[in-house]
DNA sequence: GCCTGCCCCGATGCATAA
DNA sequence: TTATGCATCGGGGCAGGC
């Protein structure tokens, strides 16, 4: 708790180290992992819920939780405060930020947009350093593996080169080829960031491109103790995929398609009967296409299968870049991989549209977004974030 | 001064082992 | 069922570049 800052900080420096630190209830000897364990373990056993985890070893709590209270000074409130004017206000909470950079930030509670995407998982994230440090905590290991192939273990698959942006320096140190353009469209739309957790987007989302994009020994991380895609649901969704039937070619050649984002899918493997999951689980490693011939950018455009869409209503406004509804069938029928069309290469299928329209693409419809616009596939985050 | 990236911190939700 | 671990979310702060 806060009673530990020192210590703590110095324990948590060293939480994404090897070097495990432990924290220690002195009231009843156990002995945690984490600092949220150790907390958790206060609120329950030792009456921290009241603001007193354990007094008798942190007696400076309530201090330190009044220097950091959220709440504005109160003269007679008792809360001792630093006197900073909280000069930028949120237009749609009233909420005050220190900075316009806070406001910004805070933007994407309301905006719901999660214009960040993991290029290693389907996960979404509204602001970049979060991806960031996804990046850095969930896929380390998989860009450690983006290193010359070492024969064993096996090698993870390499992102495809795409043209989008890299999130960050240090992202694109991290992936250097970093396709997030394009999908971020439809991600964006989360209904509300507000009480949509990742396991809510996770239902929304057919939790598949993932594993497709790790390598095997990834995959195993991904089904254990992987919060962005719960065992179960990536179970069912294998069996689903290694049971139903091969490509979904009918599905392309018939405009019934369910999902042009599956159909991108299927362009992936375009000529082939070959199974949805080129990379999955039994897909042996030795199979697994180097980076530089395997395009991976259509395993990211199905992305959001049923999200929301993006709404620009929800939005920052401005343009947004997409596909229109048959351009979208179009490209997603077409044998070419959509990698050519979020590569840019394949001209005429992306559109500016502004707004995009009401010609919702009636997938299965997601249950209390139905206010919210049809997916405006393909904007570049790089869009949203000039709209900001 | 502003923007961006990064980090820290607390809160919270989900998954899982006991 | 509960306790715990892990991940994400959101706000604050700092440093560096422009």
């Amino acid at each position: 708790m806060f009673h530990q800052q020192n210590p703590l900080k110095g324990q948590l420096d060293n939480s994404l180290s090897t070097n495990k630190e432990f924290f220690f209830c002195h009231s009843c000897g156990k002995q945690y992992n984490t600092q949220i364990g150790y907390r958790r373990h206060l609120v329950a056993f030792h009456g921290a819920s009241a603001g007193k985890p354990c007094p008798e070893d942190f007696p400076d709590l309530l201090e330190n939780v009044n220097s950091l209270s959220d709440m504005p000074p109160t003269p007679e409130g008792g809360i001792t405060v630093p006197v900073r004017e909280r000069k930028y206000s949120c237009e749609r909470c009233e909420r005050r930020f220190y900075t316009r950079k806070d406001v910004r930030r805070h933007a994407v509670v309301h905006t719901g947009r999660r214009d960040f995407l993991c290029p290693r998982c389907t996960q979404r994230f509204g602001r970049r350093d979060h991806l960031t440090r996804h990046l850095k905590k969930s896929h380390a290991q998989e860009s450690g593996l983006m290193t010359p192939c070492p024969p064993d273990p096996p090698p993870a698959v390499k992102e495809e080169s795409g043209d989008g942006g890299a999130v960050s320096k240090d992202s694109m140190e991290v992936f250097p080829s970093y396709p997030l353009v394009s999908h971020a469209h439809m991600q964006g739309s989360l209904p509300s960031g507000m009480g949509v957790g990742p396991s809510q987007v996770q239902q929304q989302l057919q939790p598949p491109s993932a594993p497709q994009q790790q390598s095997v020994s990834n995959i195993s991380r991904y089904q254990h103790g992987f919060t962005s895609y719960p065992r179960s649901d990536m179970d069912s969704f294998l069996l689903d995929l290694q049971s139903a039937p091969p490509p979904q070619l009918n599905a392309v050649n018939s405009s019934t398609s369910t999902s042009p984002q599956r159909d991108a899918l299927v362009g992936v493997t375009a000529g082939g009967d070959t199974h949805l999951m080129p990379c999955s689980p039994s897909l042996s490693t030795a199979e697994l296409p180097c980076s530089s011939n395997m395009e991976l950018g259509p395993l990211l455009g199905f992305l959001p299968f049923s999200l929301p869409p993006y709404s620009p209503h929800m939005g920052m406004g401005g343009l947004v870049m997409g596909y229109p509804p048959a351009a979208t069938t179009s490209s997603s029928s077409s044998s070419s991989s959509t990698s050519t069309v979020l590569s840019g290469q394949a001209p005429g299928t992306f559109s500016f549209f502004q707004p995009p329209q009401a010609h919702v693409p009636q997938g299965p419809a997601v249950h209390g977004h139905s206010q919210l616009p049809q997916p405006s596939s393909c904007l570049s985050h790089y869009y949203q974030a000039f709209q900001q």
